[in-house]
Parts: structure tokens; C-alpha cells; sequence
DNA sequence: CTGAGAGTGAAAGTCACTTTCACGCGTTTC
DNA sequence: GAAACGCGTGAAAGTGACTTTCACTCTCAG
């Protein structure tokens, strides 16, 4: 399936990403919401596109990729590396203890008391992360 | 400062606890709520009070320890290694980014949403977890 | 006392992730 | 075009938290 990037339309004033960044990009965003890719999972679809490509340059993109805010990286206790989404509206993360399975939960804080904690306790809050644990739907039964 | 244990007071079904998972108790205890121990602060000090005590018999006891519901364990993302706190109310942490202090915040997720978010998605919640990160007072001036 | 089982410490192993470094490739600058 | 430059790249070694292994020791019920 060939697909175009679509990076510089999201963002002209950084039209040149390196190949290898774009790939990566174009490998989370393809999971689609609700998918969670360990850097390895990701390294070995990013070989069968680019053979030969090094499991730093991997690392390396998914870094720069975070930094720039185009995926989302994630890190769930329990689960022994980190993964990675495509950025999307905020939202929870459910991980089942018995299959390791992550799930997504809209979910999320309601600013209002963000805005409240932070003023009461003098810091400033950039991110939050919501994690579940508990038996998913299949384990469960 | 002598301090006796209260573990069977605690849990007088469980009055058998090797010494020197007390001593690891004993320690994480003292530390007070809102403090947060490595494994290695733990070991630093469990060795002043029983020189010769391994490393493995602390990583050990602090997993006994939190199988038992005496200890929290705390993973936080950034954080180079696992933290352990004593048991208490629920809450959230916060995180600096710049100096990596970790902070307890009085905040839960309404038990209401929880069982409304379980009953929605059909998986039951063993566990919540909330982080925050940004600046702290400190760091933030 | 005695034997089984739990606890212990040292050391080696594992694994995710980071760092280093020499090379290459494309871009810019004459 | 050619030389100079710099970012990107891949291999490999390094790091550090945690886990596993194993032989020894302690405890305690019988």
C-alpha cells in the first residue's frame, strides 16, 4: 500500500524530515489510533520497507518524531518497553495484567482542575498520563 | 530512633515476616508519606543498619512487600528507576521534568467514572495510576 | 536433634535503551 | 563542477535497572 506523506501539509515550516522519519512516521500513523508499537515492533516493519535501516535510526526517529509532537510515546508499567501511537485527542490507557493487551480510554482529567491542582501547589502542569490496569473484557471471562 | 514493628498489629494473620523484609518495611515506613525511595536509597540504607544485607535480599523483600499491600510501588516515566512509598490514601504524582522530584498530589479519578468507564468497555479496573508532569515551584522561578 | 523449607548474598545474566564513531550522502558555496 | 560542510546513518559497544541462579545458612516443627 503506498501512501503519501502527508508531513509537509501538516506542517510547512518543516518540510524536510529525513527519509527514515518519515518512514517511521508513516509506520504509526498506518497503526492507526488505538494501536501501541514497541520500538521493536516498529524497527522490524521498518525493515521490510527499508532493508538494511539500523535499529538506532529507529530510536533516533521515534525521538525526534516525540520531541516534534507527531507521535505519541508511551510508558506503561509492567510492560517491559516502551510504544508509540499517533498523537490524538487526550485520552486514558487500559493494560490488562494477564495478556499485556493496551487499550484506550477516553479519558482524561478535566482541566478545570488541573488548573486548580496547579495553582494550589505552585507548578506548572505540561502533560498528565491516566493508566488502568485490571482484566480486559477476554481475560476476564 | 528504636521503632517497633507493627506489622502484626497490622495483619496478626501474617505474624511471621522475615527481618530483614521488616527492616525494608521498617525503612520505606520511616521515609514518611511523600517520600520516594529507589531500590538503591533502600539499599544504602538497610546497609548502615545491617552491614552485608545483598542487594537482591532488597529487591526481594520490596516485591514481597508490595504483593502484600505493605508498600507502593511507583513507576514513573522519565524516572531512571522503580520508587517505593508507603501505603496511604489514594493519589496522584506529580514529576518535574527539570529536577525530577516527584511529589504527591491529592487527586483521584471518581470512583463513579471508573465504574462507569469498566462497565462501558467491559473490563474490570484493579488499579488507577495518574501522573503529572511539568515544573515545580522550585524549578518554575 | 534433625531435616525440610524458607531466606540470603554474590555473581552472572538479561534487556531496553543510549552513546559513540566513522562513513556517506546531499546541499551549499565558491 | 569541485570542494567543504553538516546532518543522517548503521554497527557496535556501553549503561544501568532489574532478574535469575545457586550454594550456603538459618529457622523451626516434629
Amino acid at each position: 500500500m503506498k501512501v503519501t506523506f502527508t508531513l509537509s501539509r501538516r506542517n510547512p515550516a518543516e518540510p524536510k524530515l529525513p527519509k527514515n522519519y518519515q518512514l517511521i512516521y508513516d509506520i504509526v500513523e498506518q497503526s492507526g489510533l488505538g494501536r501501541h508499537l514497541t520500538p521493536a515492533e516498529i524497527y522490524t516493519k521498518a525493515l521490510k520497507r527499508r532493508p538494511g535501516i539500523g535499529f538506532s535510526t529507529v530510536y533516533r526517529g521515534l525521538e525526534r518524531l516525540r520531541d516534534l509532537g507527531l507521535v505519541s510515546e508511551l510508558h506503561v508499567p509492567g510492560a517491559e518497553a516502551a510504544t508509540y501511537e499517533p498523537v490524538g485527542p487526550k485520552h486514558a490507557h487500559f493494560r490488562c495484567s494477564e495478556c499485556g493487551e493496551i487499550e484506550d480510554v477516553p479519558y482524561a482529567v478535566p482541566s478545570r482542575t488541573l488548573k486548580a491542582l496547579a495553582l494550589e501547589h505552585g507548578f506548572t502542569i505540561d502533560t498528565e498520563r491516566v493508566t488502568f490496569e485490571g482484566h480486559c473484557a477476554d481475560c476476564a471471562s
